[in-house]
DNA sequence: CTCAAAGTTGACTAATTTACTCAGGTATGG
DNA sequence: CCATACCTGAGTAAATTAGTCAACTTTGAG
């Protein structure tokens, strides 16, 4: 299934719970840094998600070089990086097997330009959604130092009843 | 926009190909527009979806008043707004069971704080994604006009080998 | 050295979601 | 009428999620 794509961008953002995961323990490891390694233990019961659940999105989080690990009594996880050059996108992307963009990859008949135009497109916006992601830190979420009027950019005049399916 | 500045939403985004399925069969109607409805018989064989897959979609895109449905021999479907004025984000959180944000809702044990600081940093983070896509618009997509530098916000210091890990 | 605390790995699984198929409907233009 | 197209709901195989369980390895403390 794993397509051995040489090209970049042939992958996509895919936010689900199993990132939501991912970032809310990397929150509690920064929130409670500075005194040594944390162990998955606390993380668990802090944050509410099983132990077990936890050592697997450790395990690639690790894979990743975002996290350290420390064995033994006292051991536990840390930050491999200071939480204001560690990015969400970074996190969400260490966790999930990212989904591939093409799904004209191998297959014929891509070569009337309308379903290879669609994906393209599909593309581009979901490398925007990783660009934004990447400049958001751990350290500035946990400061709110993330944009605030991100979405004031263009023509934006959605009415009141449009944008409420939100809820 | 007032209505998302005043409480936080409980609601999360979601990512996956089935929003991009909806975006991409959203694209097309977009680009094939002006002739009269399109039946998704059309839009199944230029984007290789299957018409059983875009029926249940398309369902759920009529009901969040996206696209209009003309029954009968001649009939299809049309966007029911300019492609100018449709957004990304409703059309992802038509098609998606949005997924609740915050687990600890009604349960006790969330009065540590420390729980539900991250939950809400989570959610402040998703409410920021879903700012940035009800930004795009489909219009937007086709004529690529969605902002080109947006990851050039903050301290953007990552190293070049941080970033790769993209592909 | 021993023991226990912690990470590490892999196999397994129930529940859910995804991505469909199929079998019927209903509305409508020609 | 009748072919075309939307509409609906049931069912389902495959994949993913969200775990559990068991058996390790490493290491600090006593």
């Amino acid at each position: 299934m794993g397509t051995l794509a040489g090209n970049l961008q042939e992958e996509l953002m895919k936010l689900s719970t199993k990132g939501r995961y991912a970032v809310t323990a990397m929150l509690d490891l920064a929130l409670h840094s500075g005194n040594g390694p944390i162990t998955l233990a606390e993380v668990s019961s802090r944050q509410d998600i099983s132990l077990s659940y936890l050592e697997q999105l450790f395990s690639k989080l690790r894979k990743a070089s975002l996290v350290d690990s420390v064995r033994g009594p006292g051991g536990g996880y840390e930050l491999k990086r200071p939480s204001s050059q560690i990015s969400i996108a970074e996190v969400v992307l260490a966790v999930n097997e990212p989904i591939s963009a093409t799904k004209c990859n191998g297959k014929g008949g891509c070569q009337d330009g309308d379903l290879c135009l669609s994906h393209q497109l599909w593309t581009e916006l979901s490398d925007q959604i990783y660009q934004f992601l990447s400049g958001i830190t751990l350290e500035q979420v946990i400061q709110r130092q993330f944009v605030q009027k991100v979405a004031e950019r263009q023509n934006h005049r959605f009415r009141e009843e449009d944008v409420i399916l939100f809820s």
